[in-house]
DNA sequence: CAGCATCCGCTTTGATACTG
DNA sequence: CAGTATCAAAGCGGATGCTG
């Protein structure tokens, strides 16, 4: 069911995106070919995974939303994620890179360690486009655009500026290597994961509601 | 990395066999190419999720084994197959079954209710080959093979076979689907798991060293 | 026999063009 | 935007052959 190629990738950026158009997708996995798409999200909507939303008259788009049964493979991305950060060291620079990709994995492996702080909000340019962290009361949501008003901006090449995220790198290490922050370096440790953090088996648990977060890491085929 | 054709499937039947001949491998395997296996074998050890072993001069055969990067990916198999396990239901008689596909998950979700009684041995018959429960101090061990001098044997085709084991069928409705027991009933309810082994979000961490045990269920491609 | 490599017909995929 | 249609290339399943 979510074996074949690109089932579990459309699934999780169904997972990281939401209700989502088929261009949407289609811009999320580049590579993929239209009719391959097509099909794929065919046979998930027959077994349950996907369905798919004609949208109400006004709009003129359909969205295609994962059931509660496609729901529930966010543990199993989220830790195929984790299992194959290792290997992304070793990817070649010509590989495909969205960077909404890192939304599921650092929503998982930020944290907040002062939660009775206001709030913060952390720009990151990477990639294709921005991310946005917003940081407080204890957990950290990580959503695909800019901030508006962000009280530190970090940019660079996608692997830096993960390697700072997570405190693999300094900031001034990873100066050569193109990255730059603009703002309170507080703001960083305030965020980054600890020890325990990228060890193997750690797992945070937080709220009972809790969902939408993840480990570390993400992963994309050739190209 | 484990996203090709086979390769999780690969990597699940080292996860329930350990270390394996090629031949084991292919038998386990049903319907994959010899080209194939060899290939993905060779791909897998690159990665470094399996190891090849030459046996020592004496024996003639040459091992694969998981490595522990190829070990670490033993939950995502396992939730994989709880999350699966739902279409097991609507898979076509004419699927490939081999019975110690069954260990994995059974493992995990069978459990011992009274660790404090005596060990005891339940034989599966079904499949292909016997499969045998070693119940005893709170856990159940699965392994392939007949039990020498078992307390109790259930047989029967698979289906209705793991119902009654699970606490879905009564044995008096599977007897019409060819399920026999021979034994004391008590042993059967000794294992079979509460109601909370079978819903969604249940994890019984047992022992410090657990290992080698799994939720439920068992998929296999088409043919 | 275990552990492959080779060949062959068929299916699936990737790339591109086209359409309501 | 949301696909369908088409076609070449790659991957797969099955059979067979080879080698220690």
């Amino acid at each position: 069911v979510v074996g074949d190629r690109w089932t579990l990738l459309i699934v999780r950026e169904l997972l990281l995106r939401g209700p989502a158009r088929y261009s949407d997708l289609q811009h999320g996995l580049p590579g993929i070919a239209t009719n391959l798409l097509a099909s794929r999200l065919r046979e998930l909507e027959r077994s349950g995974v996907v369905s798919r939303e004609e949208a109400t008259p006004p709009v003129a788009t359909a969205l295609f939303r994962l059931t509660p049964r496609g729901e529930a493979l966010e543990p199993i991305v989220l830790q195929l994620g984790r299992w194959g950060a290792p290997f992304l060291a070793q990817a070649p620079q010509s590989d495909a890179f969205r960077s909404h990709w890192l939304a599921l994995p650092l929503g998982h492996l930020l944290q907040d360690h002062t939660p009775d702080r206001p709030g913060i909000t952390i720009e990151l340019r990477t990639g294709d486009q921005p991310l946005t962290l917003d940081v407080g009361a204890g957990a950290v949501h990580v959503r695909p655009g800019a901030a508006s008003r962000p009280d530190a901006v970090l940019s660079g090449p996608p692997r830096p500026l993960l390697a700072v995220l997570t405190g693999k790198l300094s900031l001034a290490a990873a100066e050569g290597a193109g990255v730059r922050y603009d703002g309170d370096r507080a703001l960083l440790l305030r965020v980054q994961p600890g020890p325990e953090g990228l060890a193997e088996g750690s797992r945070r648990g937080s709220g009972a509601t809790a969902r939408r977060r993840s480990p570390r890491g993400t992963r994309r085929r050739r190209s």
